[in-house]
DNA sequence: CGTTTCCTTGACGATTCTCAATTAGGGTGG
DNA sequence: CCACCCTAATTGAGAATCGTCAAGGAAACG
């Protein structure tokens, strides 16, 4: 277990006041924090450091504050299956099984996160009936999204898959107002294509298709002057559509 | 809306009170009815009648006691994409997001089941806080569940992926004491194409191939002489192996 | 500055899809 | 009870997509 916590004196990490991200759209970092009392434990992960290992006992949730996560699961063959990346304003740790991890977690790059103990959650469920509802919303909200992403996966050819892909990257940056036309992808190609269920090799391909239709200016890992509307119809259905207008709905509010 | 209810009878119906399947493993109808003397409402459905529709008003929860649902949703193209079959023991709707029915849920025979309020069991959650963690248990399963099915799509080929999904069958049945020896499909080769994401062409061609390796006899919706340990071995990955090493558990209990 | 890792690009091959024709089953009505 | 019809399943041939393998290049790291 590599693990490092630079900072883990015990506080109120006020930093993790932020809305949280749409696929958490009516659970808020804000609402755990503020409303209810339960104060956070804040972290520092170096690059490629794990939060949260694969059947490991599950005692704490996680609040991404800054950096980007990849969750993956393993199989008894040692494969790692990608399942998600996840931003700032994501909470990690809901799908533990059995009281352990369902996935590891593993920063992408130096990521601060807000650990908050489990039983104190629950204790805050218990007490106020809206955050329970809040979390069992939350519970429906991904797994709508688990099938979404079965669509895609099921129905979707690798150009598609990727759009798609891209404006789910963009929409969470968005979120934190960047600039739409810019664009840093912390995970490798093999990381997206696992992902996908696409090799590698095909990732590239695609992108420098994106690139030779002008949707996308690639740089390694930089994606710039992104057609977001080319990319919208390339990705082929509105998959992300009910999530962006949520979005809107939230930052209205 | 096809809607036929035979028996709408408000009464308790103890035929609901099967322990549930393993997908719903530690949440039991047992525990919905008895326990928390929740009572359901008996409906039987027709072959191809719709249990609720997606985006419809969500007001209930559902029982499978008998027969098989099929839930799909719909995309803007008005394509269908299957994304599971349920068995008797299930429990439908827990899914509905913003109050509206996340997918639509059909029944590919004649099928029964027993509804539930949605606020009885809400209210049931409340004032038991075990019952409340079977839920959450629940939905944590089920994520778990849908990012296994992710790891099939993303990285299985045709005839991993059609034997996964046999093996899931013969669990349910196995469940109920059924030979496991034999298997009804009652779902269409374009049903099983369209959920392991494959043409129908292709389920044709992997089952004809599985027969020609003794791996099964098929006959239309008939499976016979199921050898499981070489479909086991076929599936690549021991997809169901903790779900069906958790049924041991239950049934012991 | 060298080494390592990741990304890119090409050529080839395999799996799976599409299209089309044929066959089998189930249901209906005479 | 049989004949017919209609839907679903099967099977084949050809095409397209994507994966695999291999080589080269660029960025990052120590």
């Amino acid at each position: 277990m590599r693990r490092i916590t630079p900072n883990n004196t015990r506080t109120t990490c006020k930093q993790c006041s932020i809305v949280c991200r749409c696929l958490g759209r009516n659970l808020s970092a804000a609402d755990i924090e503020e409303n209810l009392g339960i104060s956070g434990c804040a972290r520092v992960l170096h690059k490629q450091e794990h939060l949260f290992d694969m059947h490991q006992p599950f005692h704490s949730l996680y609040i991404i504050k800054s950096g980007a996560i990849k969750t993956f699961s393993t199989t008894h063959t040692g494969e790692q299956q990608v399942l998600g990346f996840h931003q700032p304003g994501e909470i990690l740790g809901l799908d533990a099984v059995n009281s352990r991890y369902a996935t590891t977690a593993v920063a992408l790059t130096t990521t601060g996160v807000c650990a908050l103990n489990k039983d104190e959650v629950t204790r805050a469920m218990r007490r106020s009936s809206a955050f329970l509802e809040q979390i069992m919303e939350h519970y429906r909200q991904e797994l709508f999204q688990e099938k979404r992403m079965l669509t895609v996966l099921a129905r979707k050819d690798a150009d598609q898959r990727v759009a798609t892909f891209l404006l789910s990257q963009i929409r969470g940056c968005d979120f934190f107002n960047h600039s739409q036309a810019e664009l840093t992808l912390p995970m490798s190609r093999s990381d997206i294509g696992n992902y996908l269920g696409l090799a590698p090799e095909t990732i590239s391909r695609v992108l420098r298709r994106f690139q030779e239709a002008q949707l996308i200016v690639v740089q390694r890992n930089r994606v710039n002057k992104i057609n977001s509307a080319g990319l919208y119809s390339m990705a082929g259905e509105s998959v992300w559509l009910d999530e962006c207008s949520c979005k809107q709905r939230q930052c209205a509010s």
